[in-house]
DNA sequence: ACCCCTCGAGTTCT
DNA sequence: CTCGAGGGGT
């Protein structure tokens, strides 16, 4: 680096519009140089030189900066994140097996819910499964024009310039049978050669070597320089696949041999089991293979293979009901059990936590392991002092598996339960029947409240960019912000009541502008996200969904609520009042009340309203789905022929349908299979259309017209099979 | 009065 | 990831 180049307060405005100038055409050149041809003429230091010198013009001079900067390029400094990208169909994760049984039982889950024979073998595509990052490349007539994260499987980051720089995985598809549009999913992951040769390397210079190579592989990938993420020498396997403009295929086999063709790597000893005992026989195979492999691998994934099947499956939650990770067993250390502390949720239960002597042990070192509650440590005698066996479940999780009783010291004592909060001092009070011991103090406890601020910033719930819990917590110790709506003021309060946030330590105005930046962006926000941050107890993402889908709106989501919690405080009438909320298939008493005394709750109604002053709130998208029966509210009764229950729920809410328990005014169909009883007779009283079961599957086809819906149109239920 | 499935809550480390 | 518990069906 020059030692004439003159600082950039030194320079006039002239030369600073002309350095930059210089600056972007010189960083283009070389980033050809070293991504298009493979040849660079700069070092690492000399390019990262050019760079900052382009950022320090800039932040000197912002309003000469260029519209074709390199700092705004992807990929480039000094954006602290990546855009995001949403994934047009959800990245899921699996559930998993940890024995033969769980994957047989993963077989019997199949064959039932497909209504398959016993006998009828499924047949099942396994792979290893990789110890990697997932990621998603998207190819518009055979280019690769997008590459992304996993994040949180909606949304991800945009690391397209890093993907490219992945050898094996194609910028160009081969062949000509070539869809115009292709996303393909797989896996990230750093060969351990190469891992091995890359630590030998940073040890040479003196800097400190990975510790693991599925973080480095992470670490690598989310580089925002380029340069960076190329020198780790990613790789990549195809595993799956997102949206294509054309079927692809009939089996998970064909289309991921098809892959192949155009130009993936796969995972190899992949294939195609015909049942149970072969699918065990592959995963044994490759646990015998797994140490001469280049790469790290946790264990074996298995999928249905045929994907008219797959569909048929679906999701339940987060993970797709036709695939199944048989895991490896995780690899157990002994250590040193200190003491157990005690951590206050947001919901007030107080977690007793095992602080370990800190030990490595699947990849990371582990200080501390969750004991779960109260009843785990009693039935398996874990005390301060002990010497215990512990494992990362699943790899991830730390975990106590047991006591080593012969080196228990002679003067150990059992656990005692806390008879107070240790954050706030109120009672702790174990509820008759349940586990977990909880902190009566409400949001007098800053436990509780810090927590529950977490939580409505966590990724799931308002994910704001650079507020995380950290960032919060900071912000509630100083009384900045104390509940969900000060997020909110920040900007308009900041420099009045509390100094301004860019004189902070660590702070300035351009990291004080990206938050209130970050903070704007998230006042739009769906109903179902919004209701899920207020932290309610019982309501997750899940049943946040149901409600938003219900009431359409937050005006009319709280009207309904204040009348719920207005008749619940007249004698008689709370279990009318709870109707409304119990009617939604999926909610039930315990958490119809949860939901009307939060709402009832002043000082939750309160928070309620100033939120819903400060956002826009808007109603949750209505499912894609524009088939007849979308909208549509249908109640399923007795038993059903063609299919089980639980698809003809998926289904049925896959066209767009909402699918209820009991019928009531509100049902618009009642689907009657064989024997059906009181909900039969009920949807004739109220003159619910009612529909057998053939008849339904031809209207959610389009096959059929709905029938009337005027009262008193039925067919005879008889009339099924 | 049971069973099975799904959901929610809490937790770890980089 | 695991555990407990709610919801819904038999």
């Amino acid at each position: 680096m020059s030692t004439d180049t003159p600082p950039p307060e030194a320079l006039t405005r002239e030369a600073a519009a002309r350095e930059l100038e210089r600056l972007a055409q010189e960083i283009e050149r070389h980033d050809e140089l070293y991504y298009t041809h493979s040849a660079p003429e700069l070092s690492d230091a000399e390019y990262d030189a050019l760079r900052r010198r382009n950022e320090a013009i800039e932040a000197r001079f912002p309003d000469l900066k260029r519209a074709d900067s390199p700092s705004e390029r992807v990929g480039a400094p000094p954006a602290s994140s990546f855009a995001k990208v949403r994934h047009g169909r959800p990245m899921l994760s699996l559930g998993n097996a940890l024995n033969d049984d769980d994957l047989a039982e993963f077989e019997g889950r199949v064959q039932r819910f497909l209504n398959l024979g016993e006998d009828e073998p499924v047949e099942l595509y396994g792979e290893p499964k990789i110890d990697g990052l997932s990621a998603t490349v998207h190819y518009h007539n055979g280019k690769l024009v997008l590459g992304a994260t996993r994040g949180d499987g909606e949304t991800g980051e945009d690391v397209t310039e890093n993907l490219r720089t992945l050898r094996d995985l194609p910028q160009t598809l081969r062949g000509a049978d070539v869809p115009e549009r292709l996303e393909v999913r797989g896996e990230v992951y750093i060969g351990l050669a190469d891992f091995a040769a890359l630590n030998q390397a940073r040890e040479a210079e003196g800097e400190e070597a990975f510790v693991n190579p599925r973080n480095t592989a992470s670490g690598g990938l989310r580089q925002i320089d380029t340069a960076l993420t190329a020198k780790r020498r990613l790789r990549f396997f195809a595993h799956g696949w997102g949206e294509a403009s054309e079927p692809l295929g009939e089996r998970q086999g064909d289309v991921l041999a098809r892959l192949a063709a155009w130009g993936f790597a796969l995972a190899p000893h992949a294939r195609r089991c015909r049942g149970l005992d072969e699918a065990l026989a592959l995963h044994r195979e490759i646990e015998a293979a797994r140490s001469g492999l280049d790469f790290e691998i946790d264990g074996v994934v298995f999928k249905v293979d045929r994907l008219d099947w797959q569909g048929r499956l679906g999701a339940a939650g987060r993970a797709p009901r036709w695939a199944i990770a048989y895991k490896f067993p995780a690899e157990q250390v002994e250590t040193v059990l200190h003491r157990i502390s005690i951590s206050v949720g947001r919901t007030g239960a107080l977690t007793p936590v095992a602080e370990l002597e800190p030990v490595y042990v699947g990849g990371v070192t582990v200080s501390r392991a969750t004991l779960h509650n109260e009843d785990v440590i009693k039935e398996r005698d874990i005390r301060a002092g002990d010497t215990v066996v512990v494992q990362r479940a699943g790899d991830v999780i730390p975990q106590v598996v047991r006591v080593i009783e012969d080196r228990r010291p002679a003067e150990s004592e059992s656990f005692v339960p806390p008879a107070a909060c240790p954050e706030c001092g109120s009672h702790a009070v174990r509820e008759e029947g349940e586990a977990v011991r909880r902190c009566t103090g409400g949001l007098i406890c800053p436990a509780q409240a810090l927590e529950r601020l977490r939580h409505f910033v966590a990724r799931d719930a308002f994910d704001i960019e650079g507020l995380g819990a950290k960032q919060i917590e900071a912000f509630y110790a100083e009384g900045r912000v104390k509940g969900p709506a000060d997020i909110f003021d920040l900007e308009a309060i900041d420099g009045h009541a509390f100094p301004p946030l860019a004189e902070r330590e660590g702070w300035g105005e351009t990291s004080a502008a990206n938050l209130f930046r970050a903070i704007e962006a998230r006042r739009q926000v769906s109903l179902d996200r919004f209701i899920h941050a207020l932290g309610i107890r019982h309501v997750g993402q899940t049943t946040a969904r149901l409600l938003a889908r219900r009431y359409g709106t937050v005006d009319d989501w709280r009207v309904a609520m204040d009348a719920a919690a207005t008749a619940a405080s007249e004698p008689d009438s709370e279990t009318e009042a709870l109707d409304a909320l119990t009617d939604i298939d999926g909610i039930g008493p315990v958490v119809a009340k949860a939901i009307v005394e939060f709402v009832a709750e002043p000082r939750n109604g309160a928070i309620l309203d100033a939120l819903r002053e400060r956002l826009d709130i808007e109603p949750l998208e209505a499912p894609t789905a524009d088939s007849p029966v979308a909208g549509k509210t249908v109640v399923f009764t007795g038993k059903l022929q063609r299919m089980t229950r639980q698809e003809a729920k998926a289904r049925a809410e896959a066209l767009g349908a909402q699918v209820a328990g009991s019928v009531s005014r509100a049902t618009d169909y009642l689907v009657a299979g064989e024997d059906a009883g009181s909900k039969l007779k009920k949807a004739r009283t109220l003159g619910v259309t009612v529909l057998s079961e053939d008849t339904w599957l031809a209207v959610a086809s389009g096959d059929a017209l709905p029938p009337s819906e005027e009262a008193g149109s039925e067919e005879r239920a008889e009339d099924t099979g």
